[in-house]
RNA sequence: CGGGGCGUAGCGCAGCCUGGUCAGCGCGCCUGCCUUGGGCGCAGGAGGUCCCCGGUUCAAAUCCGGGCGCCCCGACCA
């Protein structure tokens, strides 16, 4: 491939809407360009690392004998009424009508659309298991799309169906799956790390993420650094401590003139107490009406849980106007003592003997109060987010807590849309049952963006070589030297001719514009044919990562490069 | 949707507060010369509805009103 006949507009400077290093790195590499906020061209050389993710999904899925189909990207309202998500999926959902009036929206997920072909296709046990994937684009209409890759609106993903008989091969199937992308992420030579994901309000037994380890991650992860438990932190598991603290009793609650004293810090300061002792009561709206969370005031509230323990979708802190109403107080004064709303508290906040609250009266807190004595609570349970601080909930050990971005998700997802879809086979006795259903997501765009948050230096990508638009670069140091280009020329055609995926820079620019765009664009290998090199018929070979050059004779110049790409690949 | 910022040549920006003499700079692009191992140098050149609409004014990139778009933080999020 000849560098001036490609488009790779490179950037010498940071596009000033980037912020993330992949998002910049995108756009000054000449992968690809913004249209509108969160949708991008894939240039030329983008579209090959897309091709490159695309193509190891696709050969792992396949060996896990899944089967690939692609299916519309529009897809008609009748099927998400059906399901029920019509009403539920919210803003993100990109709705439109056709000429004739008729609702549509553009997919941003495909179980309707699958479901609804598997129960006409399939009647029989004998056609179970099956495993349906695609890849293909799909539009979230984020609320804010950002980073580039990482939250687009448009994007491309590999999304996979399973269907099953009963519960054990579904979770057979599962596995595959799990097993599957593990061998996807290892070949995409990323960094990741498997968690304990929550399943949400679409239910579903249980359900992983694959999360790549990178600053910029937009998720938080726990893993333990002596046993392999690792979870999204929306649901690490919190345990109370088996040794609790023999706490005083409470003396009885007794209200204390506390003016202007609303936060943890300054009821702390102003009582002279611990926040361990002090207990922030939250007041949330939700579908089921408004609730009270008691969390210990040295503890972070987690809505995930909450919202899970509560079984409900909507759950939105109250505003100052509501909570007046509710609890008669200012906020920065509620407390759980008198109030006639259902309380639920976290296991630490209930575990204390005696605790600090508001007292329902704007300008006092109430000490001394002791839970079950001066109120009760409709359930006590585990609901704040794990620290640092928090043994593993398995072994123990000490906690890390990490940032990822979310590349796959498998989940196991039961009957939901079986039953809301009717989607039924015949088994060996000719009974009718439903079937029972996996789900599972790569986010193929977001894999590129990922490998370049955990690629890259200050002078550009560094690409794993299964992911690299090029294996390896050809720069002739010179255009108008004949025995130079020559030489460059024949090493291209070469490589070209043995598999090897080569770029010749053979525009007429100074070997500092060459070098600098072939760091930018990340290929891993590069060869630069020089006249000094030449004298000795030798030519220099440097690695993008390791920054080491070896100078290599012409005559073992192409079995050196395939060597160390196929050793890179699959070694 | 709340808070903040931005919109001037392909890209990055200055000019705006204090209206006129303000269409500017760097990079990139084109032509020529020169140079050739880390974004060379010199000379010449092309390229702009100053986001849009309206208003104020003798006069608007600049002031006022409205709109649109984009970015960041947050809320939100299979």
């Amino acid at each position: 491939m000849l560098f001036s006949r490609m488009l790779i507009p490179t950037l010498k400077e940071d596009p000033s809407e980037a912020e993330a290093d992949s998002h910049k790195l995108l756009l000054r590499a000449g992968m690809m360009r913004k249209l509108t906020a969160g949708i991008y061209n894939y240039l030329p050389v983008g579209l090959r690392a897309l091709r490159k993710v695309e193509n190891i999904v696709r050969e792992e899925m396949n060996r896990a004998g899944a089967q690939e189909v692609l299916m519309p990207a529009v897809q008609p309202a009748e099927l998400w009424q059906e399901s029920g998500r019509w009403n539920v999926y919210g803003k993100e959902l990109l709705r439109f009508k056709d000429r004739h009036g008729r609702d549509y929206c553009f997919g941003p997920t495909h179980e309707e659309v699958i479901t609804d072909l598997v129960r006409r296709e399939v009647q029989s046990y004998r056609q179970l298991p099956l495993n349906l994937y695609q890849i293909q684009v799909k539009f979230r209409d984020e609320i804010r799309p950002r980073f580039g890759l990482i939250r687009g609106r448009e994007f491309i993903m590999k999304d996979a169906y399973s269907f099953h008989t009963d519960e054990a091969e579904a979770e057979a199937g599962y596995q595959a799956m799990y097993d599957a992308y593990n061998r996807i992420f290892t070949r995409c030579g990323l960094k990741f790390k498997t968690v304990e994901a929550d399943t949400g309000p679409i239910g579903g037994s249980y359900s992983h993420e694959f999360m790549v380890l990178a600053d910029t991650g937009e998720d938080l992860l726990a893993s333990c650094t002596a046993c392999d438990y690792a979870a999204n932190l929306e649901k690490a598991e919190v345990i109370l401590p088996a040794n609790n603290p023999a706490v005083p009793a409470a003396t009885g609650p007794e209200a204390v003139h506390t003016p202007n004293v609303r936060t943890v810090e300054e009821v702390a300061a102003f009582l002279k107490v611990t926040p361990q002792e002090i207990v922030k009561t939250l007041i949330y709206e939700t579908d089921k009406g408004p609730v009270a969370v008691l969390i210990r005031g040295d503890h972070e509230v987690n809505e995930v849980k909450v919202r899970n323990l509560l079984g409900v979708t909507d759950l939105i802190l109250a505003g100052p106007a509501r909570v007046e109403e509710l609890t008669g107080a200012e906020v920065g004064f509620a407390g759980a003592v008198g109030l006639n709303i259902p309380i639920y508290a976290d296991q630490a906040a209930a575990a204390l003997g005696s605790m600090v609250t508001g007292a329902n009266r704007t300008g006092y807190h109430l000490v001394g109060v002791a839970p079950q004595r001066d109120f009760a609570m409709a359930q006590a349970a585990d609901l704040r987010t794990v620290t640092q601080n928090d043994p593993c909930p398995r072994c123990g050990g000490a906690l890390d807590i990490l940032r990822g971005i979310e590349v796959g998700h498998v989940f196991k997802l039961g009957l939901k849309y079986s039953k809301a879809l009717k989607a039924v086979y015949l088994d060996a006795d000719g009974a009718e049952q439903f079937i029972f259903m996996g789900c599972y997501g790569i986010g193929v765009s977001r894999i590129v963006a990922a490998a370049i948050e955990q690629g890259h230096d200050k002078d550009g990508i560094i690409w794993p070589m299964a992911l690299a638009p090029f294996q390896a670069a050809v720069i002739p140091i010179s255009v108008n030297e004949a025995a130079v280009v020559d030489a460059a020329l024949r090493v291209h055609e070469e490589l070209e001719a043995q598999g090897v995926e080569v770029l010749l820079d053979d525009r007429d620019e100074r070997p500092g514009v060459k070098f600098k765009d072939c760091d930018l664009l990340g290929i891993p290998l590069r060869v630069v044919v020089g006249p000094k090199t030449l004298a000795q018929a030798a030519a220099e070979v440097r690695h993008r990562r390791k920054k080491d050059t070896a100078i290599i004779p012409l005559d073992d110049l192409i079995p050196h490069l395939k060597e160390r790409i196929s050793r890179e690949l699959h070694g």
